[in-house]
DNA sequence: GCTAATCCCTGGAGTCACTCGAAGGTCAAC
DNA sequence: GTTGACCTTCGAGTGACTCCAGGGATTAGC
């Protein structure tokens, strides 16, 4: 199997697989007598674990410790290694679902803001006198203290 | 008033108020004799717009085409392009939530498909004995089908 | 007058996970 | 023999910073 099958059977792209293998994410496959790389029902079932895991929001780093512990490891330790790092991404998630939920009602609080505001306060020179540079500027600050 | 002061007034760091200048969002600020940047109330002004704009998820890009508007336009104009920003900014946040949530309710389904894996299939050879590797690896593919 | 500490400047590299392009080699079909 | 679709490597670009090196300026204390 090449590069492209490869691709297509794993759900990765031929760029992303080379890149992984570069960053020392994937074990590096057999090459033909021409330099082509070679790939077997293994290396897909390996490419299949990395994208699903990348998926998961995994960063990189975790799943290249993950992938020689799928491959070299018994079933025990490969369970235990799962569990450890899915709990933490999906304490990262919830984080960034918290993080983005705030920021949607910011968002929406501001607008409404914008919307209400009159649209011919700019007689006055100066940023200051045009409150929605206001609302947003302090939209920020007091969302941080 | 000098950069770590105007970024102690903005909520902003002094590298990345260079960082802005430098890719063109900001202005730049008139210099001293000795090369250092001096920054005005409306400097800071136009910082602190810049940082909630940013802290609401805007790219860079559209932050550098708002700010002249702040500056220049008429308050009308600023209302104008801030809604219309500002919306598509919320569609953004709503698209991402969507797409975390799926991800967290994914997480969830193979965290506990895998804590209720038996923790011995392992002593047959192959990736493909120990269940947890289908768990994630279909998990990515089902969820993209 | 010397020294240390604290600012300031610039330019460039590193982060993360790709993605794309250039420049060239290989292979099968027509 | 030429087209087209592959494959190879290397290097650069993305976004939004962050940090570092290497150098200059200013201030305070001795």
């Amino acid at each position: 199997m090449n590069i492209q099958q490869a691709a297509r059977a794993s759900g990765l792209s031929a760029d992303t697989i080379r890149f992984y293998e570069k960053k020392g994410v994937l074990p590096r496959p057999p090459r033909q007598e021409n330099g082509y790389r070679t790939y077997s029902e293994e290396h897909v079932e390996t490419l299949r674990l990395a994208r699903g895991l990348r998926d998961l929001g995994l960063p990189l780093g975790e799943v290249a410790e993950i992938l020689p512990v799928a491959h070299d490891g018994t079933c025990g330790d490969l369970r235990e290694a799962l569990v450890t790092t899915l709990e933490g991404a999906c304490e990262e998630v919830e984080r960034r679902i918290e993080d983005l939920t705030r920021t949607r009602g910011e968002l929406a609080s501001i607008l409404n803001g914008v919307r209400a505001m009159p649209a011919d306060t700019r007689d006055v020179p100066g940023m200051t006198a045009c409150g929605c540079v206001q609302l947003v500027a302090e939209g920020a600050s007091t969302a941080r203290t």
